[in-house]
RNA sequence: UGCCCGAUGGUGUAACGGUAGCACAGCAGACUCUGGAUCUGCUUGUCAUGGUUCAAAUCCAUGUCGGGCAGCCA
């Protein structure tokens, strides 16, 4: 009818131009180049290690353009892992949701550094120099992001390595480095000492390797309950390093594991598992945080004590991510989901990667994100407003204009004739003229926004009041002649003429108004709903007094009925767009044929409101 | 009060002994059929005190402040 040939809009497919400013420098980068240029490693590994035991979030979003983003440099590689060494935490819907993730987030940048490993396998036994080795090699560039699921490749799994593992763990029995304790949990704290107070030694210390070696095995084929007895590294009870002061390197545990199943009842611990699940991969930088710096030590005990024939991994760490109005950690994201405080770890106002998906925000502002803040050792919040420029900054130049009305105020053209139809040409993107143009149906009665009529403006407002002029945008200018007002005096229609030779082309378009609002056609404007989203916390450092749940934002989430333009009801869910004057927004996954549901992914700058509410 | 790490405008980040720069935020203006976008200009910084040096944000010392570490979590 009023559009005859729609211009159907595709996504925008993001190019990964977000690498445009060069390579980015940091100190870690720098130890990377340092390295590959000493000719310490002919190739670079690095690795995504989460626990799967929580959905990750824009903290980890960091960790990963950093891990791919050195393997994308230097022509490396990046491991996916699972570090699912404690059975009782972990979960399969999180290795989904983990892998979906940073399969997303990749995409179309460094897919072909990510490496996976073939469904199944484990460490193959080799020699290097004569001496035995394990090893297991990725799969790089693997059918990846395509088709994740249908291909015979699989993350890499630190469970998958419990058999090397086991065996690394008797080989420093053996050496005399590691022994078999019977302390419980209460006692092996009591043990330790304090920080400022050195620990004494365990009274099992000096068991025998011979004993040690059985009691391991017999620990392992189950003889024994949960935390009846640990196996412990015999380095040295009096470290100023705590982590040094024998740590545990295996625990009792009778339970079932997302992915070795009953397999098991002893399992590694992260000082234990990690570094050699890095080693077993061939991983020659392994970045973490901050918190994991005063573990170095030990991870390169271990490492150094087992005398392998291979090149170490080395650790490094940096800054996680602290952002303004938001939490990022995992433990509280989870009160947030179990206490249904979100509708989910995927909730629109989540921090998590699937919720700021959902929002609309595509995988190239974060990664924009990501190299903004850069990597330091400085602890620092990051303001959530540079999130938020690097959000617009993506959709601008590819979101799809159209006009949408969130709170409708109803206009008549009164000089317009009854039952008056006529197709007004809209620009669909000014960014990109490609974009072209579409028609929108404009009639006699009309929706406007609320806020863009005031019956006494205060100064400086210049959208529609009494007696006064505004423009309809790609319309033409109209005047304001007449209110009419409900019994409780509210204006419930406003009464216009239309200026037509003002009409966009016509002789008098140029005409300078000082505003322009969007509107829609009331007989041709669709129903849709349309949520609106702010931050989640009132406050910038919600968890500093302990207690986030306090400064919950209750209008994080507003949900309007909006009366949309018509060629809106094809709205496609991988397309942008901008809701002129509104924001941006995204078709949710709530969305259904004959019901749409928009997510505001997020607002215009609006310098109206911001000079509004300073007074 | 033990050990480790850190400190550059409001925030984040560069400068690798030689002009303190960038981004965000803020402010002022231009332009605009989005109070959007774009453009222009501006304010604000090397934690402190000593030392080394022709020259220090950078190296050294001391201090101050901040963060981390005492799970059979990761």
């Amino acid at each position: 009818m009023s559009d005859p040939k729609p211009n159907v809009p595709t996504a925008v497919p993001e190019t990964g131009a977000a690498e445009t400013s060069g390579i980015p420098r940091d100190f870690i980068r720098d130890l990377v180049a340092a390295d590959l240029a000493a000719g310490r490693h002919s190739r670079i590994v690095t690795r995504f290690p989460p626990e799967p035991n929580g959905y990750l979030h824009i903290g980890h979003a960091k960790s990963i353009c950093l891990n791919f983003g050195i393997a994308h440099d230097f022509g490396g590689h990046c491991n996916l892992r699972m570090d699912d060494t404690n059975p009782a935490k972990e979960d399969i819907e999180y290795v989904e949701s983990i892998t979906e993730d940073v399969l997303w987030l990749i995409r179309g940048w460094a897919d072909h550094c990510l490496a996976l490993k073939r469904k199944g396998v484990t460490p193959e036994a080799t020699q290097v120099n004569g001496r035995p080795d394990f090893h297991l090699a990725g799969i790089a560039g693997a059918p990846s992001s395509s088709n994740p699921g249908s291909a015979a490749v699989e993350p890499f799994f630190a469970s998958d390595y419990f058999e090397q593992i086991y065996l690394y763990a008797e080989q420093l029995i053996l050496k005399g480095k590691a022994y078999v304790c019977d302390l419980n949990a209460e006692d092996t704290d009591k043990y330790r000492g304090a920080p400022d107070r050195p620990g004494t030694d365990s009274p099992f210390r000096d068991r025998s390797m011979e004993e040690s070696l059985d009691l391991f095995r017999r620990m392992r084929a189950g003889e024994f309950p949960d935390g009846a007895r640990t196996l412990r590294a015999r380095i040295n009870m009096a470290a100023p390093n705590v982590w040094l002061r024998d740590p545990v390197l295996y625990r009792i545990r009778h339970a079932e594991h997302h992915h070795t199943g009953g397999a098991w009842c002893l399992y590694p611990l992260y000082d234990f598992a990690h570094c050699l699940s890095d080693y077993l991969e061939g991983i020659t930088h392994s970045i973490c945080t901050l918190e994991f710096e005063v573990h170095r030590p030990l991870y390169n005990w271990i490492l150094e004590s087992l005398e392998l024939p291979r090149a170490l991994p080395h650790q490094r760490e940096f800054a996680r991510l602290n952002l303004t109005y938001t939490i990022l950690s995992k433990r509280k994201l989870l009160q947030l989901v179990n206490e249904n405080l979100v509708s989910g770890w995927n909730d629109p106002r989540m921090p998590t990667i699937s919720g700021i998906r959902r929002r609309g925000v595509r995988a190239n502002a974060l990664r924009d994100f990501a190299r903004g803040v850069g990597v330091t050792k400085f602890d620092g919040i990051t303001d959530v407003a540079v999130l938020e420029h690097c959000i617009r900054t993506d959709l601008n130049p590819i979101a799809q204009r159209r006009l949408g009305v969130l709170r409708p105020l109803k206009v008549v053209l009164v000089n317009l004739p009854e039952g008056h139809v006529e197709d007004v040409r809209a620009v669909n993107n000014p960014e990109d003229e490609s974009a072209g143009t579409r028609t929108v149906p404009l009639g006699r009665d009309l929706f406007i926004e609320r806020d863009d009529f005031m019956e006494t403006p205060p100064k400086g407002y210049f959208r529609l009041q009494p007696g006064g002029e505004v423009r309809l945008k790609y319309a033409g200018i109209i005047r304001c002649q007449e209110l009419l007002k409900n019994a409780a005096g509210e204006v419930i229609e406003v009464r216009c003429t239309f200026d037509e030779g003002s009409r966009s082309g016509g002789p008098t378009a140029n005409r300078k108004v000082k505003g322009t609002i969007h509107w829609v056609s009331a007989a041709h404007a669709i129903t849709g709903e349309v949520r609106l989203y702010d931050r989640l916390f009132t406050v910038p450092e919600p968890d500093s007094d302990g207690d986030f749940k306090k400064h919950l934002n209750p209008h994080s989430l507003e949900v309007v009925s909006a009366r949309l333009e018509p060629s809106l009801a094809q709205a496609i869910p991988d397309v942008r767009y901008q809701l002129e004057r509104l924001g941006y927004f995204a078709v949710d996954a709530d969305s259904a044929p004959g019901r749409l549901v928009l997510n505001r992914t997020i607002t215009l700058k609006d310098s109206w409101a911001r000079d509004a509410k300073k007074g």
